[in-house]
DNA sequence: CTCGATAGTTCAGTTCCTTAAGCTTTACTC
DNA sequence: GAGTAAAGCTTAAGGAACTGAACTATCGAG
């Protein structure tokens, strides 16, 4: 793999090549964790967005919202929610205070297929995430931080 | 969140409640991704799936190593060649001593789109996992045990 | 040679997603 | 208050991704 192996830091690599692993792996990561929530919302009768969307709606939310979720254009998600409140898992009431949005709710089948779907994707990471405890501790601070964005990272302590 | 923090583990979490923040960062996470990728491709002119076939491919490969790649069916994969085919950045190659298999190749343009490609995704890597240089190679080390599989995890020092 | 498996394709049908209108309601401005 | 811009959602048209079933062609083993 690395071919030359200049430095001496002992682990390989200059911050391209870790840029340039951590590139690959990513990739096959989110591609094989893609590939297994799919199966996994297939299993309870559900598209991928569709699914996306319902793990992700603890509250009533605006179609906005859903669709800055998704990354995505608003008239996309009319159509995804098109599909959920078709199956009868979510319901659009109009929002208090603004006659424009439409609030997408749960009903119960829809709180139940998410508790269903919340228990798939927990145990997914699970299995997916076979570390021992600390090193998945310390994997989940990672990407917390990675999420947080370039804040407090530089400095060690804060000065109070 | 933990209602019942029986173990005094310090860090507030006994193994369930990491994997599910894990779960919900690593949603978070792939999401993000997902959406710079794909407005990455369209920057370069390319839908999603064909961008990552194009990143993917590096030699000649049959069809079918692009249907595990992408972890689809096989005639799904027919479609997405085609498009990159129309687009002229790669062909279709009998293989040589079985003639039911094609061998998908990158023409010139092909390597070259790629090779942009692949220059865009580590620019966005570089960016997206914005931390200092040890944690980089910790959350490289970290996610590559994680495709490994759960196999070398238990022990800690190897015998070397 | 016949059978069964394998590699690709085609076809029909669903889902996802974007752009470009359009409609209704709010908010801003004069 | 009237006029206008902006925001929230929908519709319509079209491209791309994906699946399942049926089909062709080839390979391998008996």
């Amino acid at each position: 793999m690395s071919a030359h192996a200049d430095t001496e830091t002992g682990a390989g690599a200059d911050a391209d090549e870790v840029v340039a692993e951590l590139s690959g792996l990513v990739f096959e990561v989110t591609g094989r964790l893609r590939a297994q929530f799919n199966a996994a919302a297939a299993e309870l009768g559900l598209p991928p967005a569709q699914a996306l969307v319902l793990a992700k709606l603890s509250g009533p939310a605006p179609m906005r919202q859903l669709a800055d979720w998704l990354s995505c254009e608003p008239s996309n998600v009319t159509g995804i929610v098109d599909g959920l409140e078709r199956r009868g898992l979510v319901t659009r009431q109009p929002a208090p205070g603004d006659r424009r949005v439409k609030h997408v709710v749960l009903t119960d089948a829809g709180e139940h297929k998410r508790r269903e779907l919340d228990c798939c994707t927990h145990s997914l990471a699970r299995t997916f995430f076979e570390l021992p405890d600390p090193d998945r501790q310390q994997l989940r601070d990672l990407l917390a931080r990675v999420l947080t964005g370039p804040q407090a990272s530089t400095e060690k302590a804060e000065p109070s």
